[in-house]
DNA sequence: AGGGTTTTGATTATCATTATCGATTGATAA
DNA sequence: TTATCAATCGATAATGATAATCAAAACCCT
């Protein structure tokens, strides 16, 4: 099922509505570069429909955040960042401390290890985040 | 060269000035258990020096943190928290979302697998945080 | 001990995020 | 289609953590 029906449908069990700021927003994230702010949402969202508010871009990134859609991500620069879900494909993140550049990798092996620490604690994992903060190739050669 | 001596050496390196304050909230610090926040050490210092101000315990922090002696963690709850640094004891986080306890764990085989995933893409780590959040085991019971 | 500089503590500013509120819109039933 | 009414919008104010400001006090060096 695409995601503009899965928001539909959350919307519809949950009560809320279908507006066609929620559809733009939803279509507009979709389309954009993965790791974009809210910011980065807002200022796109202007050039097509000026008059949407920042509150509703962030109000909605939170249902898209709670029906699975997206997830909200936090590299330590203030700015909360969301990401399409991607079915059957988890992965962490490199982070360029000088360009800002996030660079995604998957390593099944780390995640293995994960479960085994949790279980030597008798933990539970809902979810995890790991990442490496650096330098990128291009910038660690300036 | 004990934490006491190494700040002491850092305020005279950088022209800064040792304070009774400082010396108060370095020494309430290291005697707190760990992953303390800027709350938790401000309302402990106010018990022994009741005029202290938050701002001070923050600027405080952020210069232990700049020494060398203090690592500043987030753990997602919008509370910075610090942790004195250990020698030789590099160590990730499991914690509890349900009571918020949490626990330290090591793996090098984890840090190795990060060295090869950075090796990969050319990336030079500087730092990283690893963290698995879920429930323990006394909150994963009820 | 005294003078110049740093620090303190109180307060205010900042920034991202969240809550509020009157006006407007969407979904449902007549 | 229209009426109804709750949900939503956009603007703005509130919030909360952190950072900046500034006069008074503390520190360090001579």
């Amino acid at each position: 099922m695409e995601q503009a029906q899965v928001f539909s449908d959350f919307l519809t069990h949950k009560g809320l509505k279908s507006t066609i700021q929620r559809k733009l927003i939803l279509e507009t994230f979709l389309a954009s570069r993965s790791h974009c702010s809210i910011e980065d949402l807002y200022l796109k969202l202007r050039k097509k429909h000026s008059k949407i508010g920042y509150a509703t871009v962030h109000r909605t990134l939170k249902l898209l955040v709670e029906c699975g859609i997206a997830i909200e991500q936090h590299f330590g620069d203030g700015h909360a960042r969301y990401e399409p879900v991607r079915e059957n494909s988890h992965h962490d993140h490199l982070v360029c401390r000088e360009c800002g550049e996030i660079i995604e990798f998957e390593e099944p092996r780390i995640e293995q290890l994960q479960n085994q620490v949790a279980m030597a604690h008798n933990f539970t994992i809902i979810s995890h985040r790991h990442e490496l903060y650096g330098l990128c190739s291009g910038c660690a050669q300036k």
